[in-house]
DNA sequence: GATGAATGAGATTTCATTCAT
DNA sequence: AATGAATGAAATCTCATTCAT
């Protein structure tokens, strides 16, 4: 079969793996009927996707793909404006898609749950025989870093421009960043699909007042002057 | 067998579980391998704990209970001191619980991910019928959110008390306080036991500034005029 | 379980899988359908059995062990008889054991073309991993030559008696009398469950005719004298 | 493709096949590299021989036929021979071919043991449908009996001649030597490859014994008298 | 309550066989 | 006809969970 024929069907299993993912979650997910819903049977799933594993890893791979092609797509948008907004934006584009794609943030959520015993590359004790040998395990582990290199570098630019006042290694910068998004979405998720409040609070305006406050944080130098004296007043 | 006595056993049981669970994680860990480590036999455990599910939803409830009691202890040791401080205190006490227990952040994150679904008490398609029966999970549900609530009373003590200046909706500030203090424990997560930096950041600091900006924000007006004005600047 | 008891429950899986076997075929039976002849589970069916092949060999050991103990009777019974009675009397309930079992002489051939490109012990290439890991390959291995031996001892005990006449190697007279059973077996086994005649010649004379040939070679000097001058004249 | 052309091709697959065979034996053999070993693909392999099965039927008709070629052989070279030294040859012959080609033997044997269960023409229970429907299968019952007819001709002829002196019914003593034969190739199949003794005693050695005892119970009336009496004494 | 055996559900594998191009 | 992909049936395995003693 041509590459891209067989790139196809893949997705579209991977499209129906998601539908049943969704809906069951992945636990009590059958290859049957994922297999069942892509139309074939449950041997040619396998001669796509080795192990249910994989075939989760495959998932998580095409969302941080997707995620890193939203960023690309932002960050290109943003190539004349001032780093400090491109970075902004690459964070608020990262919470829109955990928002708009509940299954994508939980599965790349995971993903960097799991890499934790894995980060010094020593221990896989935790990770399955199946994972260790997914294809999908190896490509991401080429690509998990991308985001926070590529929202490095716009605050980097912002730097060089200007826009980013303050003198901070853009890695914290980032890291502060992504704290911050990633305890939104943690809180979003935990809040549920319905845009219902979490404890009478809209949690919107969390993510308004995170979006803002980091922009606030970059450009001046608030954040340098803290942590030079560690002490904010 | 007396109350006490099955309470004892029940705990010994858990420290087995978590011991394994900590070692292999919780999908690949066996039922028989955490009674051979508790030293009991499969059934006896069954006996104690009526699924895996229960069990992992045990360890979840002892580690929301550790940390409540956390929180009081903290609550206690501060109550002459400003609410400020107090809430300060305990976002940092619950960073530091998270740092210093990883299974016990862990299952806490994985628990908060999982009410997701279920936060409207609607659809409750996607958990086990062992989950649904689990005795710890309606506990838990008794209990969960008590941390939020003391977080939110402190700093509501800081607005009555004066030292938090802003008139914002305490559970707000709450939100917020807990989405950048998740957001640190899912990048020290990610970032494995060993205290290596993260790209070359110390996460430490991150923690620090973290706290220190929280302890900015509630102590001035910026955030108040921010949500007001949708405008930091 | 106890050995006694787990030895019964096996012996009901084997006698379960005797009739399956008996009624499709080996290849045709689905461990599915011996499990419920049985009445039990396929996994308790692995459990007791590791493979299909093993369950096979299991049947073929069990016959082997049957003809052994029907030797030992007819020697017992004949202890006292003239060794030329009792090797006849062996070999003609070796035939009468194959005809009355069809299934155990199907498995005992079977096993006999199968050790063929073992019997050196060198090529074992044709062995599935199954039979290879057989618990009752092993000990088919250690009894696979009794029978052989015990219809030799019958033939020396003639020897020393006098009623076998002949001072020919008793494993010779062995071979000549089992490559005559094996061959009206195989004859017999051909002709099917009837007792219909082969070409309209009834097969029970050829049994009898065998075993009074048997007894008169080995009654006098003929067959000494043969293979001395190579010759019958 | 002209008849000869498929002939060929049909030849060169069957030999392929019995590599294939001689090596791992049927059941391991894939029908993969049965195709790879003639240079073909799977589907090619089909498109001549419908199943399996039908390939393994293909092979033993292929040697009854050589078997049935080497029998009018053997009778074109004795026809100005006495009857019983014909009839003799063909039993060697017999023999013979079954030392030398193990794998035909082996089908052979297995072919009537397969036909056993349907010599009444009732019980096909236990053929698989691709048996069923095998056209070699259906040739094979064409011819499987000429062995037998060809081999009580000669006897039949032998008795008109006077070399074979008893009055007995042809086929009965064809049954006597075949069963001799069968039994002998049975035992030969036993020892394996190499020309080693079964307990220590060669067997070429009983190859010729048998054949003369035929000889000589066909040249003179002690099979008769046997029969008769139902003694031999 | 403890023990070993059994169950049930589903994952995974292996092939013969068939389809579509 | 040839090829690569897909099917279907059954074997095998892994575990959480339950039974029987």
């Amino acid at each position: 079969m041509k590459d891209s024929k067989r790139a196809i069907k893949e997705a579209n299993i991977i499209e129906a793996a998601e539908r049943v993912f969704a809906v069951v979650g992945f636990k009590n997910a059958k290859m049957e009927d994922i297999a069942a819903e892509a139309g074939i049977t449950k041997v040619t799933l396998y001669s796509y996707f080795q192990s249910k594993e994989n075939l989760y890893l495959a998932i998580t791979y095409k969302s941080l793909q997707l995620l890193i092609d939203e960023f690309y797509r932002v960050i290109e948008k943003n190539k004349t404006a001032p780093g400090l907004d491109s970075s902004i934006a690459v964070l608020e584009s990262f919470m829109n898609f955990c928002e708009d794609n509940y299954l994508y943030s939980e599965v790349l959520l995971d993903y960097f749950a799991m890499i934790r015993s894995t980060s010094g590359g020593m221990d896989e004790t935790k990770l399955t025989e199946a994972t260790k040998e997914s294809i999908y395990y190896m490509k991401l582990q080429g690509i998990q870093n991308l985001p926070f290199k590529l929202t490095a570098r716009e605050i980097e630019r912002g730097q060089k421009d200007g826009s980013v006042l303050n003198r901070i290694d853009p890695m914290f910068q980032t890291l502060f960043g992504w704290s911050m998004s990633i305890g939104y979405v943690k809180l979003i998720a935990a809040s549920g699909e319905s845009p219902a409040p979490l404890f009478n609070v809209g949690l919107t305006n969390l993510k308004d007042f995170n979006l803002n406050l980091a922009s606030h944080l970059l450009s001046n130098n608030m954040m340098q002057d803290q942590l030079e004296n560690n002490n904010l007043s």
